[in-house]
DNA sequence: GGGCCCGCAGGG
DNA sequence: CCCTGCGGGCCC
């Protein structure tokens, strides 16, 4: 069973390198001692497509050009820039963009297929050169039938003259074995890229004694009758494709033909098998990716944006055609297919998207200029000022496109500019600055689930005194969310979370009690996060949030006192090094989670800067011992706490420094070559990294981490799931890993199709767990089988909600459910 | 060491 | 969509 990609952002085991090996073995503590001020950069992975070789890039920045890239991925590879296709969620990378443009995120993935050896190329001219690559020769080029689709009066015409199977409709002859008789209108493979096309059968031979694998099917490809007759095995030929899902109807996991263009994903393209990974829906926009398959050899592309969603065809079971209309009669061509989604073609509705974009009327075609930018048509006499003539230029830009300098010059390239990265600061700023390395302008790499964003208290699984290196690892706990705010609530709600980090000198803390000062009042003008207290706070947004956490009715004018302050709502509280300097009870490093506090009183005050500011006082309840205490200690000692870093990051600053120790011996043997005064102290230095990477010495303690103890009624649950006793086995394997086990437990049960943990979980006879709602969306997409392993779970399946799994879970992650049906 | 200023996430 | 923000790395 294929293992779905999630999210695309599910990194996967980093590969450890040889120097982190050896340096993990070595003495860590003096390692990161010598790291923990230096930064990683950033790093991304870099995978074949058939998945066997994966490298990770480092000392990248987010404005690394692609060209640079290449650059890298040569060395580890071994393969020539130029023959290096790269693709990231199905967009092919283009030299001269950076890595920022594509949205390419820390720890990522990036696809790497390799071109055949420049001499095997034929000398086409550049794009069909470039289509050439896995493309067997079936090759209209696809701008072509791209370009007759869109020229709405030519199009009447060309379906007429095209191969029309009404015609002269020869009768179906069986050939007496095999699956598809001779005549029959079949989807048929191009071998080389994969890629399906509407196909006829003209004979069917078999080898005197051959078995059914022996048969081969000859068939001519409608499109292109220059190909001859090609004979395919059984699995490269199967009914025509007549069964188009309703967006209802797809989900995730499900396998589907869609039309997709690899070089140009915007673009029509061909038809491929999709493995449907994500599915997106809001109001105004619904979203299919996919992983397309293409080839034989296995080759995939992740992730990619299906744009036709609305021809997504069923893959039709092979010899499933003994009702023989769809096959025997004219089948609807899908590449010609004329349709304008909008207006259904329908003559007398105005469409805006097929016709003149700008009046939507259907009339005077031949004085409708099509844009070639966006591809909309505009009658000459729509335009402001009007056009009296057909301009003789080649090309033609309509006014939407013709005012952003930016999408012309970037028109025919790979990648269009989105209007989001058009407003962001770096599109306009001139700056040289390169901002794209560290940790400072990443993304999450991971979301949490187990709890919703608007979750009061604890995080299960994350015991008091975690230790985070970056705000963004916190983020990704679930324990603080926003990147940098330091209060996380609803206005209307409560505050969830909130960081001390020193940004204010009126706070005091010591340690089980202390003030906060609200946010505001600042001018961050100048694209800042911080600035001077320049006017007073309000009791808004954020700071009423936390207001709202306070056991009183609110009083947006003097505050107020909590009656039982302990009634109040929990908040999450984090404590950052950069508060050293005016708490003792900051962590040393890092960021840590300390436990709950609760509101107090809450007033405002004139503040040092001379401004009104909105103070709070907060108070620790929370049974866990604080970090701080001999018992905090030990505690953060059994259970093995300590500082995590990035996915990737120790590693990435490894390799970093190696370069660096490199670079550095380099310049000291020319030195020594042109002076022959080797640099003691650089030699010293290289001679201390040996020690760190010599292995045996100093091996790190081991840490007996505290077991995770299940209470009586959990064990008596998970007693109860008989059902899934093998799964539990494997987790209760863990407990000995302490909160890990939680992580385990996540792990176990987490359900294939939307991947989160299982909620209402239906446990399947062939002992898998989906959701109740992920299995229902199957069903009623006429699927029956096990999402997990496609076993028949049979139409009138009962889908008996495992109650005693559905109550552990809650009671391991509570308030899980929430927000699920 | 200190000023500058970037994307990202989240709420509204 | 726009606004907000107790990060974090660059560059002087």
């Amino acid at each position: 069973m294929l293992q779905l990609q999630f999210r695309a952002k599910q990194k996967p085991a980093p590969q450890a390198s040889n120097v982190w090996r050896l340096i993990l073995s070595a003495n860590l503590a003096s390692f990161l001692k010598r790291i923990e001020h230096r930064t990683a950069a950033m790093w991304i992975q870099v995978r074949t497509m058939d998945g066997k070789e994966t490298h990770r890039i480092d000392s990248l920045s987010k404005l690394t050009k692609v060209d640079e890239l290449r650059l890298k991925i040569a060395q580890l590879f071994k393969v020539e820039p130029e023959r290096q296709r790269l693709f990231y969620r199905g967009k092919q990378m283009e030299d001269g963009h950076t890595i920022f443009d594509y949205n390419v995120g820390l720890n990522d993935i990036v696809q790497l297929l390799v071109r055949p050896p420049p001499a095997v190329l034929p000398t086409l001219k550049d794009k069909e050169a470039e289509l050439s690559d896995s493309d067997s020769g079936c090759s209209s080029t696809q701008s072509e039938s791209d370009k007759n689709s869109t020229h709405g009066d030519g199009e009447a015409e060309a379906q007429a003259a095209g191969t029309s199977p009404q015609a002269e409709l020869p009768g179906l002859v069986h050939p007496g074995f095999g699956l598809y008789k001779i005549n029959e209108f079949v989807d048929a493979r191009d071998l080389n890229m994969g890629a399906w096309f509407e196909a006829q059968i003209v004979n069917v031979t078999k080898e005197a004694d051959g078995t059914d694998e022996d048969i081969r099917y000859h068939v001519k490809y409608e499109d292109y009758p220059e190909n001859g007759v090609v004979a395919l095995q059984g699995k490269d030929v199967r009914p025509r494709a007549r069964t188009v899902y309703q967006w209802h109807q797809l989900e995730e996991g499900m396998v589907v033909m869609v039309n997709y263009n690899p070089d140009e994903p915007k673009e029509r393209g061909y038809w491929y098998d999709a493995l449907i990974q994500r599915k997106r829906e809001t109001r105004t926009l619904h979203e299919i990716y996919g992983k397309i398959i293409l080839g034989n050899a296995g080759d995939s592309l992740n992730d990619c944006r299906i744009m036709f969603v609305t021809e997504i065809f069923k893959i039709e079971a092979p010899g499933s055609t003994e009702t023989t209309e769809a096959t025997h009669n004219s089948p609807q061509k899908r590449s010609n297919g004329p349709d304008c989604k909008l207006c259904k073609d329908d003559p007398k509705k105005n469409c805006r998207h097929c016709n003149c974009h700008v009046c939507g009327v259907k009339q005077d075609p031949d004085k409708q200029l099509l844009c070639d930018e966006c591809d909309m048509a505009f009658h000459t006499y729509c335009l402001n000022p009007p056009l009296t003539s057909i301009p003789e230029d080649e090309e033609w830009y309509c006014p939407d496109c013709r005012n952003d300098v930016n999408e012309v010059v970037l028109a025919g390239e790979k990648l269009k500019e989105s209007k989001k990265k058009s407003k962001m600061a770096s599109a306009s700023s001139s700056s040289q600055r390169d901002w794209g390395k560290g940790m400072a302008c990443v993304g999450r790499t991971k979301l949490c689930t187990i709890v919703p964003s608007n979750h009061y208290g604890p995080v299960p699984g994350v015991p008091v005194g975690s230790l985070w290196k970056f705000r963004v690892q916190v983020s990704e706990s679930g324990v603080h969310r926003p990147h940098v705010a330091g209060i996380h609530g609803r206005s209307t709600d409560g505050a969830f979370s909130l960081v001390l980090a020193g940004g204010y000198e009126d706070d005091a803390d010591d340690g089980n009690e202390f003030t906060y000062t609200g946010s505001g009042g600042r001018d961050l003008s100048g694209n800042k996060r911080t600035a001077e207290q320049s006017c007073d706070q309000k009791l808004t947004n954020m700071n009423r949030a936390l207001a709202m956490n306070c056991n009183a009715p609110l009083n947006d004018k003097r505050g107020a006192d909590a009656k039982n302050w302990k009634d109040g709502k929990p908040v999450r509280v984090v404590r950052s090094s950069k508060g050293r300097k005016h708490s003792k009870f900051s962590p040393e490093d890092g960021n840590r989670y300390d436990g709950i506090y609760k509101v107090v009183k809450y007033w405002p005050e004139k503040g040092k800067s001379g401004f009104l500011v909105w103070r709070y006082m907060l108070r620790r309840d929370d049974g866990e011992a604080a970090p701080w205490t001999r018992e905090g200690k030990e505690r953060a000692k059994k259970l093995g706490l300590t500082m995590q870093y990035p996915e990737g990051y120790l590693e990435a600053a490894a390799a970093k420094e190696k370069e660096k120790e490199n670079k550095m011996m380099e310049e000291e043997e020319d030195e020594e070559v042109v002076t022959d005064t080797p640099s003691k102290g650089k030699r010293k230095r290289k001679s201390q990294l040996e020690e760190t990477k010599s292995p045996a010495k100093n091996s790190p303690k081991k840490v007996k981490v505290e077991k995770y103890k299940l209470t009586a009624e959990q064990k008596a649950l998970i007693k109860e799931d008989e059902l899934n006793r093998k799964v539990w086995d494997e987790a209760m394997e863990s407990l000995k890993q302490g909160p890990k086990f939680l992580s385990k437990v996540e792990e176990v049960f987490l359900c294939i199709c939307c991947q989160e943990v299982v909620h209402r979980p239906v446990t399947t006879e062939c002992q898998h767990n989906v959701c109740k709602e992920c299995l229902l969306r199957s069903f009623k997409a006429e699927v029956y089988t096990c999402p997990a392993c496609r076993h028949d779970l049979g139409k009138n399946n009962p889908m008996n909600v495992n109650k005693p799994l559905q109550a552990i879970l809650s009671q391991f992650f509570p308030g899980y459910s929430s927000g699920r049906c």
